[in-house]
DNA sequence: AATGCGACCAACCGCTCTCTC
DNA sequence: CGAGAGAGCGGTTGGTCGCAT
């Protein structure tokens, strides 16, 4: 007896969304909250199921996501909570707020599993794949046999086991689960550095001295004020990259944090090393002012000046929102994403208003216009 | 320039889980 | 407690894109 379809497929449409049913689904949810997926379509005016319509805005939509490749950092928490919670990716992505499970999941089968394979390691049991051949008649209560899956085409590894071993592994993970949890609600504003070092702990060992030096530093000296004038300030201090932040910590950690945190003088974007070749764009989400970095050498790119339309300004204090730092191989990608998000021509219509600016007065007034756009970065050699 | 191939990822399918009655 | 409905999840597919030849 199988389930009945979600819906009546007759006359719904499927395949690839158009902007015009993002547009639609989007400002539907944004208005009325989601109640009842079966409902959205209807009211929505759109001709798909409610299934597809939950997917489409999860997976896409929803206004929280990140956006961007995996960093190292991010790979490596995904193998670690994979290795104790295998693919529940639902879970796993719960990890990593603004990361879909679907997007984690494709993460996983297009180049983690291929690097941990390259390693020796057996994506499945995150053993060395010898030792997992060896491994599998010691197992007392778990049985592990590697199978093959002749209809998918999949190498599986099944595991029999006892529904009192499947709850008690369960409730392991829930207690796992809990405990990161629990850390992750410990943090407060007083608690910057302990929330890094938590984080640190999670993560692996990574370099965080200098960024909490300076964490520290902004959260303390903020409060001066957001004059201009008293900004102006060119001289270029150590302090972590916009991307780093964004790998370090979720925006969402940050939320409580955001008053003191970023409004950040003498910013230093440090660019991944083996990136720097290959990007020569970066998106920049900032507001009220954007910024142009320079190349000062190997891995860092000093963002010192505002350059607009070819003439360079004074940068004041720059407040960037630190997951809207999006680096793209080629700027032509950047630009089709960003239309694919919000319509053929935004980025082109974007551009053309910023162009417009004289009809609409200053910077600032245009500025003041938006709470935030994009902005295309040039990163070269000084 | 054309073609083939692999990588990537959005979207779908079908099963399981959860909630309500 | 069981049935049914809806939501969620994980596996898989198929289209698109970029790169190599």
């Amino acid at each position: 007896m199988g389930r009945q379809p979600c819906c009546d497929k007759i006359g719904l449409k499927r395949g690839p969304w158009t902007i015009e049913e993002d547009h639609k689904l989007m400002n539907f949810i944004l208005n009325n909250g989601i109640h009842c997926w079966r409902m959205v379509p209807k009211l929505a005016g759109l001709l798909r199921c409610g299934k597809s319509c939950r997917l489409r805005w999860i997976n896409y939509l929803r206004p929280d996501l990140k956006r961007g490749s995996f960093t190292e950092m991010e790979e490596n928490q995904i193998i670690q909570l994979h290795s104790r919670l295998g693919n529940r990716w639902s879970k796993i992505a719960s990890h990593f707020p603004g990361r879909t499970d679907n997007e984690i999941k494709n993460h996983w089968n297009t180049r983690i599993k291929k690097k941990l394979k390259q390693l020796g390691l057996d994506p499945v049991t995150h053993k060395p794949i010898e030792q997992k051949e060896m491994g599998t008649s010691s197992g007392v209560n778990n049985e592990t046999i590697p199978e093959y899956n002749s209809s998918t085409g999949r190498e599986e590894n099944v595991e029999v086991k006892s529904q009192d071993d499947q709850a008690k592994s369960e409730l392991i993970i829930k207690k796992d689960e809990e405990k990161i949890s629990g850390k992750d609600e410990t943090v407060s504003v007083d608690e910057t550095s302990d929330l890094l070092s938590n984080y640190e702990m999670l993560c692996g060992s990574m370099d965080l001295g200098s960024w909490t030096n300076q964490l520290e530093t902004n959260t303390t000296t903020y409060s001066s004020s957001l004059s201009a004038d008293e900004s102006n300030n060119p001289s270029i201090g150590e302090s972590p990259s916009v991307q780093d932040m964004d790998s370090i910590l979720s925006w969402e950690s940050f939320n409580h944090l955001v008053d003191d945190i970023l409004f950040v003088e003498n910013i230093q974007c440090n660019i991944p090393a083996d990136s720097i070749s290959k990007v020569r764009w970066l998106a920049v989400r900032v507001e009220y002012f954007f910024v142009v970095g320079n190349v000062v050498d190997e891995n860092k790119v000093k963002v010192a000046t505002l350059h607009f339309e070819g003439k360079a300004i004074q940068w004041h204090q720059v407040f960037i929102k630190s997951y809207g730092l999006e680096a793209y191989q080629d700027w032509n990608a950047y630009v089709r994403s960003l239309n694919a998000r919000f319509g053929s021509h935004a980025y082109d219509d974007h551009l053309s208003e910023l162009w417009n600016l004289k009809q609409m007065g200053t910077l600032q007034d245009y500025l003041d216009e938006f709470d935030e756009f994009y902005l295309k970065v040039d990163i070269r050699e000084e």
